[in-house]
DNA sequence: CGACGTGTGAAAATCCTGTGAAAGCAGGTA
DNA sequence: TACCTGCTTTCACAGGATTTTCACACGTCG
């Protein structure tokens, strides 16, 4: 055996990446070429506590430290012990070998330095997390809870209290994409792409199908609930919301988006 | 090192370091300090067979692309293929942004530039191959008990009461991997990844092949519990539960972050 | 009222896993 | 060295499970 194959399957699993700089034009650079990626990126305006790093949940972070003030390096310390998944990058102007040695020393995982093309940031970026991810396989991952459905990555699989939706690993795969952004619409080929890794084909049904599986599985044991639904002419939305069509949006707006509000969804278009 | 610093003791495992460069200089610089670290420092003239690098079992490989010729990138793409837990890093001259983004894109975790100082050369290394934090070892001598099964790892071997399974050395690995999270589905690659080292080619079905085994000693021994189920697609799943199918183990919550708190997944993330 | 996008059911094509057995290896023995 | 032995890897095939494809009914939009 030995040589053979060389596997393109890059698993592109989507990113989620926190900004901390103020370099407004950089940043929005960079906002623009993840999100062609399919990132999720979110700028910062500075420290935030630790609470809120965690509850975000992120992969990466890419920080100038100069915008964390002067205990950056401790607030950076902690940040790393706290977060042994996430994988923390700094960019900087200036710096000595020592300054970097240190910081690499704490726990920071890659050390750029301004001014630096926002390509080569998002590789080492995208280095950086999938050096990670790989270190800790879905360890964490807590349950997401979505209506009265429950999903649980570390089972590829969907329950309804105890009973299992007996998912196949396409099915799950989807569900686990559309509920990963609640309330967002997603468009068929953007689906197609992240789910089945490869472009869709044109007039490829597969989507449909998959999501009429999705909600047949779902009626059965939830059928007091919506999860899925269609936007005519552009894909498919997650939400899940009691059957007498009352939207719920769950408490837990509480810190997810401050700054931008999640795509407040053309009603016209929904279908019941 | 003289000035000791204050490094998170955490992962002081003995790093196995690879190099490949002709600056003899810079080379020896290196090994000086990397003997002083406690490390294991080896030099090699220039690509040589992916088995042999696999046999090695290193955490880290510092190369200048240089050295390895005209087909440096197809080598090194092969090597993070067949060993993604290993650590590469290129430590080159001049370089295009273009050039740093593919390699970094073929696998590479980070990519130095000359002149550089080995003690920043050194930390990046650690960076780069510092992740498996847990303690597994010896740490819990506990044997573990799983059902009819007794698992010890100080004897590398299984029992039913005070018969012996008989396990050959990788049946014993796999079956403590599995065993060690418990109710967690493990896919084909991950489970190969982990029991064998490397890369798991496409094709192979030497997983299954131990699967069936462990199954059949498994089932000779202990009929009545079914301990190893299948999730197709996927890979397998250890859960230990009597013939009649009644779960045993509750979905307790993954052990690994007693931190981190279960908080209900903050779902909306917006994209900034 | 069309044109077009979506829901649906079922057939067809693919892929995946269990299995038995042969071939390849490494280590010990005569 | 030649041989034996136990372990690991590779192969080919059968039975299922899953995914893809198709044709048609239905809804939505302009």
């Amino acid at each position: 055996m030995a040589h053979t194959i060389a596997r393109p399957v890059n698993q592109q699993q989507t990113i989620r990446l926190a900004v901390i700089d103020d370099d407004s034009g950089f940043v929005t650079v960079l906002a623009k070429r993840t999100e062609v990626a399919g990132w999720q990126q979110r700028t910062l305006a500075g420290a935030i506590p630790l609470e809120e790093l965690v509850a975000m949940k992120l992969n990466a972070l890419l920080v100038d430290p100069t915008v964390l003030g002067g205990d950056a390096w401790a607030y950076l310390e902690r940040v790393c012990g706290m977060l042994p998944d996430l994988g923390v990058v700094v960019c900087t102007g200036r710096s000595t070998v020592a300054q970097r040695v240190r910081g690499l020393r704490l726990g920071i995982d890659d050390w750029i330095t301004k001014p630096c093309h926002p390509e080569e940031a998002i590789a080492r970026l995208e280095a950086v997390s999938r050096r990670r991810r790989r270190a800790r396989p879905q360890a964490e991952a807590g349950p997401v809870i979505a209506g009265e459905l429950e999903i649980r990555a570390d089972r590829f699989q969907a329950y309804v209290g105890e009973v299992s939706l007996d998912l196949t690993r396409r099915e799950f795969e989807l569900l686990q994409l559309l509920a990963d952004s609640p309330g967002q619409v997603l468009e068929r080929e953007a689906i197609y792409q992240r789910v089945w890794g490869y472009a869709m084909a044109h007039g490829d049904r597969s989507v449909d199908v998959f999501i009429r599986k999705l909600r047949q599985k779902l009626e059965k044991l939830s059928p007091s609930w919506s999860y899925i639904h269609t936007h005519f002419g552009v894909g498919y939305r997650f939400d899940p919301e009691p059957a007498d069509g009352t939207a719920v949006v769950p408490p837990s707006a509480s810190q997810g988006q401050s700054d931008i509000d999640p795509t407040p969804a053309p009603e016209a278009f929904t279908v019941a």
